[in-house]
DNA sequence: TTCGAATTTCAATGATCGTTGAATTAATCC
DNA sequence: GGATTAATTCAACGATCATTGAAATTCGAA
């Protein structure tokens, strides 16, 4: 298939991170992925539970075309982390308060504690 | 005058935040608050090279709905300044690094070198 | 080679967004 | 009082947003 598009981080601009930021649930998609980024073993149907398939499919693709997640194709899976160290890069300090930030949100959709069975880390 | 609203502080949620940042405009008077917050004389008319009257008080709304900017009446003139200690209780580090995120942005607009004449600093 | 699971795409919706320009409000100065 | 200045409000616009549900894609397995 064809290989999904990820812009060059240089090419991102502040703004359009804070677009994409700028939901509940793509910010429950975030601290879901910041639980368990040392691995990439999040699977997109992990996160059933936030909203429909094809709503989730929407957000998956916000956050990557904003430059903050990663997806990799596998089979009929798709495997998401989070960009961190380009991220830090190009906006130091940046993403880690914004992950801070959320994490402190008691209104975001969360997934259970099963979740991090992977000890997970921001 | 009615005395212009703000939020409670604790009413606003990081998603909020991150709406009110997703616009190059609003990053850019950010930044020129950001620039001379130690006095407050920041005054909405100060801006006019970003947008017209119209427009930017549309984007001074947005910021101070999101509990980020305060806007003091004094007159006619109206005197903004960035909520900084209110913002640091509640999402420590965050403005911070969104200042210096956004500071970096070689796109956004920008006041002419005379606006840091009061000696301002992040 | 058909089946099923994972995910995307598409068309449609109502809501909100950024922008414009004209009209309005409110305080100040003569 | 009347004019001026500072800023907001309002109605309109096209664009994008989040959401839905149905249809299509893509791959792995039986």
């Amino acid at each position: 298939m064809k290989p999904v598009f990820h812009p060059d981080i240089e090419d991102v601009a502040p703004a359009d991170v804070f677009a994409a930021l700028a939901d509940p649930i793509r910010l429950g998609i975030l601290v879901a992925l910041s639980d368990v980024n040392e691995v990439d073993k999040a699977r997109c149907s992990h996160f059933t539970a936030f909203a429909s398939p094809s709503l989730l499919s929407y957000h998956f693709a916000k956050l990557r075309e904003a430059g903050i997640t990663r997806m990799r194709v596998e089979g009929t899976s798709r495997y998401l982390s989070i960009r961190r160290d380009e991220l830090n890069q190009r906006f130091p300090g940046l993403i880690d308060s914004v992950i801070e930030t959320a994490r402190r949100d008691p209104n975001l959709p969360r997934l259970g504690p099963e979740w991090l069975s992977g000890s997970g880390g921001a």
